[in-house]
DNA sequence: CCAACAAAGGCATACGTATGCAGCCACAGG
DNA sequence: CCTGTGGCTGCATACGTATGCCTTTGTTGG
């Protein structure tokens, strides 16, 4: 295991270590001549750059660090598949751009453990997960004022830090609203939670809200259910309205976990879905497909959404200063609508 | 963003480098006052190690790279939820230990690009996915060449190179059999690829064959089908099996998804969950408890699966020479049998 | 035939940290 | 009062690379 530096390399190909260096970066100051020695033998002693030192000597580490946010729910967390395919995503970019990705899970409840430490060894971060937005807002300051580069999967609003990029919550919404109120249905529903920590599900829900506007229809608050992208949450939602004993021909849940579980109480109570009840979900899960009847979801692009993250990211760090975006959400008919 | 370094707080604290060198590692050789005025310092000047000196002097870096193995299926693959759980175990114990964490998504088929060891990136490798395992057989020789320290999430045999830690696949696929047959099954179809280039899979079949020669029963080759573990393979192995005209009275499959593509077949065919057919998968995912009827599924605990890996590891590092092990697997029985 | 110039590569050094070694001081034992 | 010992800290240096600057060599024009 004797290391190999560029210092054997050199000694193989007859020159210096610094010609080495300049050879292997691509330096037009070394002939082609000694370039082809100095490749030669890297190749023979199977020499790789020493990633510390070089990010050392060049003050970068080309590193970006994808920060998690897991809810702080206890115990076993089903974690979004959603996030899965984005990250996916992410770590692709990044190695196509030449960066290396650090990955860390935060308990958002818990201390915040990374921060500086982190932003000392990426260049960049990429903030990612679901959780009470309000909560981090104050770690989000502290990164502004160190300086450091970051991008953000949330909801766009004015006047945000960073550079957010997110689902067009807002249009999901109201496709989703649209839909089930051309299908006739006159008085529909909404679970999941709806405030400020959670913009994302504000968005959805004002998208419910505005589609029944348009229409003439006016969004009756006793039929809004709070719920968190859980299941047993959605599942506990739907029982609560069936029992306040409230009128509704449709739901439009925030998540596809949350219809899945209010589907499985409107089972329980014999509501036929489709028929008596049509179900919208968000996120188009691999699940959503698996559900009987199958489920009529907002589909997010979470491959696309990794990729434009990290661009955006690169693009902050050359200098730039990129808007945020909002990419498309596409609503997917299927058969619970 | 004038870099903060030891040297700074060395002034501040006023003593020398090599001593805040000292007290923020811990070393007992600081005095305890001394040791209070360097953190201070550090305190007050936010001062954070910078990783890539340190590493560079100590030759090690605290980091573990991730390997990720993806399907090489063309376009957007439905990854296994099951292997997300695992990284979030991941991530979690890493940080525990003071480990940070590199992930690469790799293509099988593509080149194995990154060199992290070679690079001095991390300390150590952790390999994992599907795919076939003779296709990076010769990648592990090369790793072991090179005394890079990795393990290995997959099937257990003697010989292997590295450290494995995989489920209890044998086991599993014992006791999915085992219980179809107490059931009264005496026809049972297994579909699932089975061959040395998926060893859980090939395991998991020996259970399917063992089990029915201890009832005395014989394994029929006509009832098997292959199928990698996707719903699409799964829906036309159970098809294929039906449209071949054999008897059978239950499916054994490899995985969660080919059960619930098998399933899937079955209704369209008319065929009824469980009373004609049942149907036993393996994973447990979250899927699994969402189709109807529920599918009686082998568990695997990912959580588990992760933290052992990391664990294993690190035993490595330490200069252990830690036994692959083999994980239980639990039989989950739902409406589906 | 000499000066001016470009091309190519070597020399020296800096990045920030960790550690072997030596030095200093205080205190205890003789 | 001198020497030995141990606790603490400073000095010097090395890790491997990248780059500014200077030297060398070869070429060209006057």
């Amino acid at each position: 295991m004797a290391r190999v530096t560029s210092f054997d390399i050199a000694a193989l190909a007859g020159v210096s270590q610094p010609t080495v260096s300049r050879a292997l970066s691509g330096n037009p100051a070394v002939s082609a001549e000694t370039r082809a020695r100095v490749f030669a033998a890297a190749e023979a002693l199977n020499y790789k750059v020493d990633k510390n030192a070089s990010n050392l000597r060049r003050q970068a580490t080309r590193t970006l660090a994808l920060l998690f946010f897991e809810d702080p729910a206890p115990g076993e967390t089903q974690i979004n598949p959603f996030f899965l395919s984005m990250l996916g995503a992410i770590t692709k970019r990044c190695a196509v751009a030449g960066y290396d990705l650090l990955i860390s899970f935060q308990q958002l409840s818990g201390n915040w453990h990374v921060d500086y430490e982190d932003a000392r060894r990426a260049d960049g971060l990429i903030l990612l997960g679901y959780g009470n937005y309000l909560e981090y807002l104050p770690r989000l300051e502290q990164l502004v004022q160190q300086g450091t580069h970051f991008v953000r999967w949330g909801s766009l609003r004015p006047g945000q830090l960073g550079t957010t990029i997110g689902s067009d919550n807002l249009g999901g919404g109201l496709a989703a609203t649209r839909h089930l109120i051309e299908r006739g249905r006159r008085r529909i529903a909404f679970i999941g939670t709806a405030n400020e920590g959670a913009p994302e599900f504000l968005d959805r829900c004002e998208g419910w809200r505005a589609a029944q506007a348009e229409a003439g229809l006016v969004a009756d608050p006793a039929l809004m259910r709070a719920a968190n992208s859980s299941e047993e949450e959605g599942y506990a939602a739907a029982r609560d309205l069936l029992a306040a004993g409230a009128a509704f021909d449709a739901i439009f849940c925030v998540s596809d976990l949350v219809a899945i579980g209010a589907m499985r109480a409107l089972a329980e109570a014999g509501r036929h879905v489709p028929d008596d009840v049509a179900v919208v979900g968000f996120d188009d899960q691999p699940a959503a497909s698996l559900t009987s009847p199958p489920l009529t979801t907002v589909a997010q692009d979470a491959r696309h959404a990794g990729t434009v993250l990290v661009e955006t990211l690169l693009d902050r760090l050359r200098g730039e200063i990129p808007s945020p975006q909002a990419l498309p959400a596409r609503l997917v008919v299927r058969g619970s609508s």
